[in-house]
DNA sequence: GGCCAGGACACCA
DNA sequence: TGGTGTCATGGC
């Protein structure tokens, strides 16, 4: 039992099962998540709801529309011609290298299928973790800015962390196993956004455990 | 009106 | 190698 098993049943106890991606394919979730870049999930649901309504969620569709028709669609979602440009390019490559058949690509070695993510142009550490883990159903650890924040907060990492450092702590601590991976970053995220925010400073924790920022609170007014 | 949201990349010192 | 600016919408 370490840590991180621990925080993950208290955070399964607190919140239930998660259900993730929200997807209908594996393709909605390599889209949506290059769509959340730095975006508020229902701001993402509206650009897929519009690239669903006009037929165009299939990486031929979106690989051959206009950039500008493109950028329209996904409008919704924020950065739209940064983001039309990066969906073009995963469609294009994927294509390519799946030779149109995107089981076939997600179908070679994990590891090998994540350093390919990681040369497209617009897909970093966190997007190819999550189109590895909630698309190809692999096991590697999605990190984000809620892990970061939360595992700094408890002291067992610094809040200056990189990707990688940080996503190799974490699975270092934890079976390979896609299923607890795909659980714990869906809790990471929900415990996030609800009682580890940036401001206000998060308060009575589920997790039970006081982190860093309680500790600095409980300085501040004596308690 | 400001903060925040399931980042990535180009550029520069 | 690390810091900074840029990309942009929508909810609260």
């Amino acid at each position: 039992m370490t840590m991180l098993t621990t925080i993950f049943e208290r955070l399964l106890e607190r919140y239930g099962h998660r259900e993730w991606w929200p997807a209908e394919s594996p393709f909605e979730v390599c889209v949506g998540a290059i769509l959340t870049q730095n975006t508020n999930w229902g701001n993402v649901e509206k650009a897929i709801a519009n690239l669903k309504a006009a037929d165009c969620l299939t990486p031929s569709a979106i690989a051959t529309l206009p950039p500008q028709e493109l950028a329209a669609l996904i409008r919704p979602a924020g950065y739209f011609n940064v983001k039309a440009r990066r969906l073009q390019s995963f469609c294009t490559s994927a294509l390519a290298a799946g030779q149109g058949d995107l089981e076939r690509l997600f179908a070679q070695d994990w590891r090998q299928l994540r350093q390919w993510l990681l040369a497209v142009n617009g897909i970093g550490p966190e997007t190819a973790d999550s189109m590895l883990l909630y698309a190809a159903n692999r096991p590697s650890f999605v990190v984000d800015a809620y892990t970061r924040r939360i595992f700094s907060r408890l002291g067992l990492v610094d809040e200056t962390i990189a990707y990688e450092p940080l996503r190799s702590f974490c699975m270092q601590q934890l079976p390979e196993d896609p299923a607890l991976y795909n659980e714990f970053h869906a809790l990471i995220v929900e415990h996030g956004k609800q009682q580890c925010r940036p401001r206000p400073r998060c308060a009575d924790c589920c997790l039970a455990i006081q982190c860093n920022h309680q500790r600095q609170q409980n300085r501040q007014t004596g308690g």
